[in-house]
Parts: C-alpha cells; structure tokens; sequence
RNA sequence: GGAGGGAUGGCGGAGUGGUCUAACGCGCUUGUCUUGAAAACAAGAGUCUGGGAAACCGGACCGUGAGUUCGAAUCUCACUCCCUCCGCCA
C-alpha cells in the first residue's frame, strides 16, 4: 500500500512503476476517484459539522426556537444521508484500486518481462564437472532411498513426496546447521502459524492478486506460502520503539503453493513441490531507505555465505521489473548449479518493501523524535527444503554413486558420504 | 459445539442521549529549572480532510457497517475480532 497523497503527488512515477512491473492498474482512474471521495468527504463533514453546531443550539433553545431549528435538521438529515449514500461506492471503488498500486521500484532494477531478463550481478563457484556421467537428483535420491516419490503421490497426489533415511536426515542436517549459521548473525529463531487469518496476506501483499496460488481453508484461513507472512503478520497493529530495530527473525515454516497455472513446469523431482519447509530472515527496520538498502544486501549476503559455505555453485541476479512483485522496491534471487538442466535455479529471494508491507499491516513505530512512523520491511530465504537437495546431491555425486557431504554438514549429518 | 462478557488515543482506563474541543494515570516530545541528568512545573503530541507559501485556522473520526434521534462513544441490529466458563481433543 503507497500513501495516497504520495501516489497524488507522484502520479507519473506510480505510472512508471506499474510499467516496469508490468501491473495493470488504472492511476487516472484512481485519481479521479480520489478526487471524487475527497470532494464527497469533505460535503459530508461540512454539513455534519452544520449538523453539530445546530444541535449544541437545539439544547439550549427554548421550545418555540427549538421547534423551528428541528425541522430545518430534517432536511440536512436527508441531504447528508444522500451524500453518505453516493460515498459507499466510491470508497469501495478506491479501496480496491489501492491494492493494485504497486510500489515503486528502485531505479537500479532492470527493464524486462520475465526471469529471463534479470541480471547477473555474482557468479561464485565453477560449474561442476564430471569424469562421468552425472545423474539427476530423482534418479540419484531414489537409488540411495532419501526420497519416496511413487508413495508421495499415491498419498499426497501430483507432486507428492515423502522425504526418508538420509534424506530425512539430510533436511535435519541442514535446519540444524541453518539454525545455527543464522542465530550467530543475530537472528532469532521463530516458529509461526502456517495456517492465518486472510488479513496477514494482504499485509503482505500476496492478496488479492496471488489469490489461485494459495491454499484456503473451509473456515475461510488460509496456508501460509512462506512464514514471512505470519511474522510480519506478529507485530500487526503495534507501536515499535525505535530501539527495537533492527528485529532480525529467523523463521522456520512449512510452506504450501498450490502452484496454479504451473503444471506442465518442473513436473518431476523436488524442484516444484505444493509443500516444502523453509527457513527465512525475516527483518523490520527503520523508515529509512539507506538503512532499508543496508539490510537488504546484508541477507542476500548471508544467504550467499551459507551457499559458499556449503559449496554449491551459484550466481545472483538482480530481478527486472517484470519479475518483482507488486509490493517490492527490489530482489535479488540466487540461483543454485543444477547440473543435470546444465542451468541454475531459484533457492533463494531477497526483497525490500520499504513501508509498503508495514502500511497495510499497521505496524508503526515511535522515532527519535517521538514521531509515529511506519516501519520498514524486509525478507531473505535463509534455505528451502526439499529444493536446496537438487543442487546438493547432484552437485556432489561422485564417480562411484555416492554423494558427498559438504564438510560444514558433515557434523550435523554425522557422516561424510550418503552411499 | 454450547453459554456469557467485551472492543475508547502510544498504553491502562473513565464516560450509558446534549460544553466530549473524550476525565484521570502512565509513557512520549519540547520548554523552565540544573554543570548534565533525575524530580518538579508548563505546554504539546494521532489519522483523514478543507483553506494557506508557511506559521496556523476549520472540519470529521470512540472496532466496522447500518438504524433510532433534531443530536450517539453512550440506545438497537448485523458483521469482525478479543476474553471467560462448559464440552470435545493432541
């Protein structure tokens, strides 16, 4: 949500922003409209305020005076119920094009439609080579029996999976040692509700428009798709103190997509799944776009070092205005070596929303100055599971079937090979 | 699933039909005092909106939406949310 003065204010840059995002949104339109409520608003309470100072008359009046200055409220009643009537729509009209207002991207974030226009900005690591011929991870995580996809399906249905012996472990091994890697960066850890109230997906800003993605509940709640919403979701309606930040969470959930209008895409394995678990670094700031920029690149980073320190080859691209979402000012993704498709893939997001999350959740906060402010708001994958398993096992297969396990795993595994 | 109670500003909390421009307390900001701080005292502070270059001046807003009334924080209804008790349950 932008503040509608600044949308007012700034109509050409909003335009721009919804070009570069390719979001179609009517800002003409919202501005008339806006026009339209202010004008209303404003007849409304010029004649409520007429209604007030006549009714601080009616009780001092006597009879015959009070008599004559009630019928002449007769007819403001009916006018201001009339222009009361006339604001309904109009307000359930502006309220609905605000949602579609995206945020405005920042200037570093390149032009283009889809991923295939973000830019690489990092490439850390050699493409791995093979002596032989390398396996993918469905056919490498079934002959070692780390996943189980033909019960999976059989229980769960279309991109059902069950995770087991070292693949299980595997997944400990890497909450465990996520866990660990991120609490010594300052992050504390959080475990959230998957299941919410739909308020916590607007304020993120996944409603209304990634409506068919989510899951829903016959109570009308919602699964969660990342526990990014159930942590901003925790400081909803609250006033922050300034020495509060920077809040640094570490959450872990499962997360639920229902994938909608991506069938025919990554139909096996574990890249594309409707449920997987997810650590992520959850940050609120202060309303301050260096201190936003500076987090920013702060857990990217740490999402990279946690990749270097595991050894998979990966690169950063900085996302194009097609490829970010409505309430991001910019992402960078990370992309894992998966040398099977002989390309790299998605593990990680790192976005900054400045207060476009925060307006929506109301999650303001006290400055130095004492001053009401809305916070600033931002969100990095620290790792997903099932995903991260591609990248790794097929990364480190070796010539004789089995897999190693990078040396910062080793300990939380307990072993130095899987096979 | 059943029964009941409630929603007031940053927080606590009063107010049950007409100076409510919302008491009182705590917290916050700025002054005065002080070497500095604390304490004390004084003033100020929310959101939206109209006018204005600004200082500032005016208006609306007591969970949301309808209704009753000349007039609603206060009465009625619906909705949303919270709490308590009973039942069921990991």
């Amino acid at each position: 949500m932008l503040d509608i003065k600044f949308i007012r204010e700034n109509a050409d840059l909003v335009k721009e922003a919804a070009r570069k995002k390719k979001i179609k949104v009517d800002i003409d339109r919202l501005l008339s409209i806006d026009d339209e409520r202010r004008a209303l608003l404003s007849a409304v309470e010029g004649k409520k305020a007429e209604q007030n100072k006549v009714s601080e008359e009616i009780a001092q009046a006597d009879s015959a005076r009070r008599e004559e200055l009630i019928t002449q409220m007769q007819t403001l009643k009916a006018d201001i119920q009339a222009e009361e009537e006339k604001v309904k729509p109009i307000m359930e009209e502006w309220q609905a094009l605000m949602l579609q207002v995206p945020n405005i991207p920042d200037m570093s974030v390149p032009d283009g439609d889809s991923d295939a226009d973000n830019v690489e900005v990092k490439n850390w690591g050699e493409q791995t080579q093979f002596s032989f011929t390398p396996l993918d991870h469905t056919e490498l995580m079934v002959r070692h029996k780390m996943v189980d996809f033909e019960r999976g399906t059989k229980v769960h249905g279309f991109r059902g999976y069950y995770l087991l012996g070292d693949g299980a472990r595997l997944s400990w091994a890497i909450w465990n040692y996520a866990n660990e890697f991120f609490q010594t960066k300052g992050f504390d850890p959080l475990l959230v509700p998957s299941i919410v109230r739909k308020s916590n997906l607007y304020g993120t800003g996944h409603l209304p428009n990634d409506a068919d993605d989510v899951y829903r509940t016959q109570d009308d709640d919602y699964l969660i798709g990342t526990s990014e919403v159930s942590t901003m979701g925790y400081f909803a309606d609250e006033v922050l103190d300034h020495a509060q930040f920077p809040i640094k969470f570490l959450a872990f959930s499962p997360c639920y997509r229902r994938e909608a209008g991506s069938h025919g895409k990554d139909v096996k394995g574990l890249i594309r799944v409707h449920e997987f678990f997810k650590v992520e670094q959850v940050v609120l700031c202060e309303a301050s776009h260096e201190e936003s920029v500076q987090w920013h690149e702060t857990i990217n980073r740490n999402t990279e070092e946690f990749i270097e320190s595991l050894g998979i080859p990966y690169r950063t691209v900085l996302n194009c205005g097609g490829d970010i979402g409505q309430g991001q000012v910019k992402k960078y993704d990370i992309e894992l070596w998966v040398p099977d498709e002989q390309k790299y893939r998605e593990i990680s997001s790192a976005s900054y929303f400045h207060d476009f999350q925060t307006r929506r959740f109301n999650i303001r906060y006290r400055d130095k100055e004492g001053k009401m402010r809305y916070a600033h708001s931002l969100n990095c994958t620290a790792i997903p599971t099932p995903r991260i398993l591609v990248s790794l096992v097929e990364n480190f297969q070796q010539a004789d079937g089995t897999i190693k396990v990078p040396e910062a795993l080793q300990k939380y595994l307990g072993k130095a090979h899987i096979g």
